[in-house]
DNA sequence: TTGACGCATATCCATATGGGTATATGATTC
DNA sequence: GAATCATATACCCATATGGATATGCGTCAA
């Protein structure tokens, strides 16, 4: 098996950077298709496959007008990547389990000396 | 050029479930490869594989113990997803732009008469 | 009707997978 | 030192890309 369809879910799809570009550009107002080639400075086709992709995901919605087609934004495909990542936060903004994690890298640094590059002890 | 590696960074690394899983079994504590893989269900190298992939975006640590490594979890690469998702939240959470949204949709089914599937009518 | 415009699709390519199996590397025990 | 355990790597494969170019197709203007 390949690596998941980028159309598999909202975690694949908004892996890509230009995809993550196009939601930006679209979360300040509806857009054309070549309104965003201007923008993102890259092939037609392209910005159609990436708009495909997230599409299918369900993070645009797209409106016939006239030769147009305007796009725009849907977040809700979002929230599962919101609400799993956000079960981490504690992670990363608390000292929780710091402790452990500095005595960890201690007794490391006992046994072999490496650069660790720990910086930036929270208050 | 082709889809930009898992190793990319936390995006890409986060995209696949299993290493999601992987990240979810590490918050509840440090654990060895083949607790990782009793757990998973999965052969062995596969494990190491992922977990390769998550300490390249620095989303596990890692520390020798005897013959085993104790991976632990280190939620900071997460911390760029959660930011940017949450710029998103007003898009699902709040009824913002829900009008011009069923007025588009209203629109549109004058034009042409399409299955929708739009259900679930907020309060 | 003809032609230009706006987009979507069809191909083609190089690359990087996730998964599996076999094997190398290290540490521990006998 | 030999045997064994715990992991990491090396390959193999099928698949799905992101990017580029060429082309199809519906819409609007002249």
């Amino acid at each position: 098996m390949a690596r998941a369809a980028t159309t598999a879910d909202a975690f694949n799809a908004v892996a890509e950077p230009r995809r993550r570009q196009i939601l930006d550009l679209l979360a300040g107002r509806e857009q054309s298709v070549s309104d965003l080639v201007a923008q993102l400075g890259v092939v037609q086709p392209l910005v159609s496959k990436h708009l495909r992709v997230l599409r299918e995901v369900g993070l645009v919605d797209v409106r016939d007008e006239g030769r147009q087609r305007m796009y725009r934004l849907n977040g809700q495909p979002l929230k599962p990547i919101f609400d799993w990542v956000r079960t981490y936060e504690q992670s990363w903004s608390q000292r929780f389990s710091r402790l452990d994690e500095v005595l960890a890298e201690l007794k490391e640094t006992e046994l072999r000396e490496e650069e660790e590059g720990n910086d930036g002890d929270d208050e």
